[in-house]
DNA sequence: TCCAGGAGCTGGTCTGACAAGTAACCCAGT
DNA sequence: ACTGGGTTACTTGTCAGACCAGCTCCTGGA
């Protein structure tokens, strides 16, 4: 152990590379807030001559700062440089997207991990939720009931309205935010499996329901019934797809009816 | 509503930029499958010359693909280009990070999230485990406790180690990424806040018997317990880093007792 | 007053070039 | 036969200069 730590050198130099030190210090200078959003980058040219580097390296450093969604080009334009933007989830929606192809997840494995944030996100809200965001949920579920046969698309927006309110009276972004991914990434991958249900009306008109049970859960403050409304939805919705060894990995979240 | 969807006409072209589709070729190819990690891209003339654009072109997509942790750079190397890489955590560690320096990510929403997600996997755990996955539990339990007072990195190791036995037991890569990831944000933030402990000893006996505690109900099938030995571990870890109102908004989570 | 058109800047891309670094090969010496 | 060193061919990192197309702004004419 100890001739370990003696003989572990430490590596001679590290090859820097220029346009890394470039993203080190705009980077840092948004981080600490030099540089706020709204704001303009100097022109490329001009931060060519700021850090005395060639335009090349200075477009890297650029294209770097542009994939971690910090800043945006925005095309020719004389009045300044890439704009500095406001934080966004986008790098991150990104970044999780990738992983879940990379992983090869499989639909019992998203189910799985929907059932466990939506439901968690569903009791919570039940009780922390603000009056003011219990408005907004009811107003979304309103919508949900307008768009009640009026298509495919219109009532999928709608669902996702709702779905985004709850997730705004709680104000968590890391929960939202892989919420969101998740229910892309299922929708996606499912979208695969089969073609539209033959019976859309009567299919939507249950879907409505399980959200009314989750709003009136939420209203009432009833977490556990929250939890139940929001794991058994998800359930119902893609048991279809699953064959009976993937229905038993997720049977503990929808038994755990009294207890869990 | 209607006249929305009528006037809502498509963006008659799209700049895309020609880096932009480079990225997007290598990155579907990668995601396919087609390139497995370890493999090499070509080099960049040879890029250049396939894609048909500069080489300067080549270069800011690879940098865009290199940010996002998909390939890797190696110097300069007569045998090939660009390595791809396995999947990586690193780019959801940087994204968290900079949510965090940006203050879109405070300690409490991390320890919210670290409460649903663990807990609900202690849960998962009681009731999907396998005897094997058992006896590693049991064994990584055995392991923390041998690493009693023998300094906090020992300690931490077994810690982290008994965790990701957990985890294997319901093999769901998704939680137990978000998990990891989470973990490690969550020590580097609450490192910046406080020194370490002044009674270390004390503190690792009583995180040993709370971990017992979770194995315990592992082994026993009690997902209640476990859930609750979970939450409770989290929330006592932290508790001291958060002010009432703080405390407050995971207070649900552990006061959730019998019910959730 | 108002509008059309040019000037001047910008980003996006290409070409060509050079230094520095590494992997592989060959060859001499032991 | 094996080791060691040097050479070579290729790579990346970076720079300089150039061109084009698009956006702003300003000016000059109607």
């Amino acid at each position: 152990m100890a001739s370990d730590q003696e003989l572990s050198f430490t590596p001679v130099a590290k090859p820097a590379r220029a346009y890394e030190m470039i993203v080190d210090q705009i980077e840092n200078a948004i981080l600490t807030g030099k540089l706020t959003p709204g704001a303009r980058l100097p022109s490329e040219r001009e931060l060519m001559a700021q850090f005395a580097v060639g335009r090349a390296t200075v477009r890297e450093a650029l294209r770097v700062l542009e994939a971690r969604g910090m800043i945006r080009g925005r095309g020719p334009n004389p009045s300044g440089g890439a704009e500095v933007l406001p934080f966004s989830t986008e790098s991150l929606h990104k970044a999780l997207t990738s992983m879940i192809a990379l992983e090869q997840l499989d639909l019992p494995a998203l189910v799985q991990f929907r059932m466990v944030i939506e439901g968690n996100v569903a009791a919570l809200s039940a009780q922390l939720r603000s009056e003011e965001s219990l408005a907004t949920i009811e107003a979304k579920l309103t919508a949900m009931h307008d768009a009640l046969n009026r298509g495919y698309d219109a009532f999928a927006a709608a669902d996702v309205d709702f779905h985004k309110a709850i997730n705004a009276s709680i104000s968590n972004p890391l929960l939202t935010v892989c919420n969101e991914v998740a229910r892309g990434v299922t929708i996606k991958l499912s979208e695969l499996r089969s073609a539209r249900r033959t019976d859309p009306e009567q299919f939507q008109a249950h879907q409505y329901r399980r959200h009314q049970q989750m709003y009136e859960a939420i209203r009432d403050r009833k977490p556990v019934a929250a939890l139940r409304a929001a794991r058994d939805h998800l359930y119902e919705s893609f048991e279809e797809f699953l064959d009976e060894e993937q229905r038993a990995q997720l049977r503990p979240l929808v038994q755990a009816t009294g207890e869990i």
